[in-house]
DNA sequence: CGTTGAACCTGTTTGC
DNA sequence: TGCAAACAGGTTCAAC
């Protein structure tokens, strides 16, 4: 469910209601995602939330603590596959899996519900936030083409691995990355150094497009993914490629593949996206 | 540097 | 129908 145009979904419908509330009270579940849950009920009553922020796939609070002490904390959420962040009022049923609710003072509730648990939730200091979180890749929507291109130069990796190693580019997961590739018709099995100019120029316009599309829908809801206000997205309507396998490609009407490359399913069209002939390196 | 496979969890879909 | 296998938007780690 969440990659960058999901969790940016997320991130402007708690835009719109987070800022300047206060948190009065933690209530935790089942805590074995989270870093150090003392630590959230100890230290997060009595903050103030400034802004909501997207890192990547990242969710980031930035806080105020009302004493004014200077030290200004981050609480940072990841919706990993099936996580889910929205605001409720406190009679509202509890959704199951809800393992994470933040009581606000204006008596509201953002509640985290994550049935797999694998996204996560912990609390930075300013400083720690910067040095953990300034080793991920560049914004895929605001990196220039000349830095696309110098990032790609020399990694002999496969285009789809880069795309998904979130030290490359953050935020891009594994439907973003294959409705990126099919719309550039390159194959996911290219190697990044071996792209031409062209090909970069296209992949980079590629993402952009598709990318800005799905933030403009709402994000895929492939099963269960809703915003912050519980109303799912559209994009999964515009996948061309993604989840399509034995189906004709829309752009020649070949038949859409499935293969794993990077350990992941990946989807293509065999004759938008020829496969690499690449240089046998033995004997 | 790179790749692969497994692990972390639960739920849903698919196949025999 | 029933049960088991396969699969799922992500990340991390060990082993090669």
């Amino acid at each position: 469910m969440p990659e960058l145009p999901e969790v940016e979904t997320v991130v402007r419908g708690l835009r719109q209601v987070l800022p300047g509330r206060g948190i009065a009270e933690v209530r935790l579940g089942k805590t074995d995602f989270i870093d150090d849950p003392a630590a959230l009920e100890r230290d997060l009553p009595g903050c103030r939330i400034t802004d909501v922020r997207r890192w990547g796939k990242y969710i980031v609070l930035p806080l105020e603590r009302d004493a004014g002490s200077g030290d200004s904390l981050r609480l940072i959420i990841h919706l990993g596959m099936t996580g889910r962040l929205a605001t409720r009022k406190p009679d509202e049923p509890l959704a199951p899996h809800t393992h994470a609710i933040f009581v606000l003072d204006d008596g509201r509730e953002l509640r985290y519900i994550d049935p797999r648990r694998f996204g996560r939730i912990a609390l930075f200091s300013s400083a720690k936030f910067e040095s953990a979180f300034a080793r991920l890749g560049a914004e895929p929507l605001e990196v220039s083409e000349a830095d696309f291109r110098r990032l790609l130069a020399g990694r002999r990796a496969m285009i789809k691995a880069l795309l998904l190693n979130q030290h490359f580019l953050r935020g891009i997961g594994n439907i973003y990355a294959d409705e990126s590739l099919w719309r550039a018709r390159l194959h996911p099995a290219r190697l990044g150094a071996r792209l031409s100019f062209a090909d970069a120029h296209r992949l980079l316009e590629a993402i952009r497009h598709v990318l800005r599309a799905a933030i403009r829908l709402g994000g895929s809801s492939i099963s269960d993914f809703v915003d912050a206000n519980g109303l799912p997205g559209e994009f999964q309507l515009r996948h061309r490629v993604y989840d399509r396998e034995g189906k004709g490609c829309f752009r020649c009407g070949a038949t859409i593949r499935r293969v794993i490359v990077a350990g992941r399913s990946s989807y293509f069209c065999p004759r938008c996206q020829p496969a690499p002939r690449h240089r046998c390196r033995k004997a």
